[in-house]
DNA sequence: CGTCTGGCCAAGACTTTAAC
DNA sequence: GTTAAAGTCTTGGCCAGACG
């Protein structure tokens, strides 16, 4: 943990990346370790991007990141190391929240916690020595040229000018460290269902947000179109599958309580209308002689509503009378 | 306006890898 | 092994924006 390595006339690197915090949350934990085991120089998605080069998008401006030849040394293996795991720590992993998978912090603090905020001497131009956390930066644009975190630069076009940056980790970060889906799935859900049974109000914490965005236009303004496909994404592949089955389980069993509140009505058979329309059959009855019954009924017994169960009721004793 | 902060970036220093 | 080349980090200039 020596934070300083001195060795001859000029010094190469200060710090020493180190994150050692220990994650209490389950996903966080599952991380961590993962990211402790892997080895970053053979992850396919940081290669890929390591010998292709590309254009990261920041949401409303690019990053260009050039190609390189050679295979990642270990210095820059080490802040991502440190760097994912802070990552990973600090991340958000509540389903139905705005923020899912969103680091809430700002770079300079990540390089704080991963020990590689450096403050040079003071100077002339800088009395009180100048902060500089570029191999923070530069590991974040390695993760985001391999597509293993989303970063987003805000651009507010109330004030004309870029925001703090927004880092998202991606379901890419899961499945590089050999993290299956479906067990993402699995804490996120465990995860959601711990939060509700302590009373976290997913609407209420995103109404919140939403205030605080609005109020502080050093925050958010609107999400760029990178930013909303990103978010759908996640959506479907976290949270929908079950808003389905939900579903789902609704409707199948309303069509049940459907189907029992019609099968009630029908199987007994005893509906009095139907078992006088069936006696009328079976004995035979004339339609002159159901009119006269029906007259009969309205004479004496008024106050019986037509067609109603009594009615038939009433219809069918004075069927069987008649036929006695 | 002056001063401060911090992002970007390139030069230079140094470390590590690749090639021989 | 030795040497060349590439990667990473620090330094520090430039500059835009914040703030009084």
């Amino acid at each position: 943990m020596s934070d300083t390595a001195i060795t001859g006339r000029s010094v190469h690197r200060h710090l020493t990346p180190h994150f050692d915090f220990k994650a209490k949350n389950p996903i966080a934990k599952l991380l961590v370790a993962r990211i402790e085991m892997h080895d970053f120089k053979l992850n396919t998605f940081l290669n890929k991007a390591r010998y292709a080069g590309g254009i990261v998008n920041l949401g409303f401006s690019n990053l260009v990141l050039a190609a390189r030849t050679n295979r990642m040394r270990i210095e820059r293996e080490q802040t991502l190391r440190e760097t994912m795991k802070a990552l990973v720590y600090c991340a958000s992993y509540k389903p139905y929240s705005d923020s899912l998978f969103e680091i809430k912090m700002s770079i300079k603090a990540l390089a704080k916690m991963v020990n590689q905020l450096h403050i040079s001497g003071p100077t002339a131009k800088y009395r009180h020595g100048r902060e500089n956390y570029n191999p923070v930066i530069n590991a974040l644009k390695d993760l985001a040229a391999a597509g293993l975190v989303m970063l987003q630069q805000n651009y507010s076009v109330k004030l004309k000018r870029y925001q703090s940056m927004r880092i998202f980790i991606t379901p890419e970060l899961f499945t590089s460290l050999g993290i299956n889906k479906k067990t993402v799935k699995k804490l996120i859900n465990s995860q959601n269902k711990h939060d509700i049974k302590n009373g976290f109000d997913v609407n209420k914490s995103n109404r919140i947000e939403h205030l605080r965005a609005q109020n502080n236009a050093a925050i958010q303004e609107h999400d760029s179109h990178s930013l909303k496909a990103f978010k759908a994404r996640l959506k479907n592949e976290f949270n929908v599958p079950d808003d389905i089955r939900e579903m789902k389980e609704k409707v199948t069993s309303l069509i049940k309580k459907k189907q029992k509140e019609v099968g009630s009505e029908q199987k007994p058979g005893a509906n009095p209308q139907q078992v006088f329309n069936r006696l009328v059959v079976k004995l035979n009855v004339p339609a002159f002689k159901v009119y006269e019954l029906e007259e009969n009924i309205k004479q004496e017994h008024p106050y019986i509503e037509k067609a109603s169960p009594p009615y038939y009721e009433l219809l069918i004793t004075l069927l069987k009378e008649s036929h006695l």
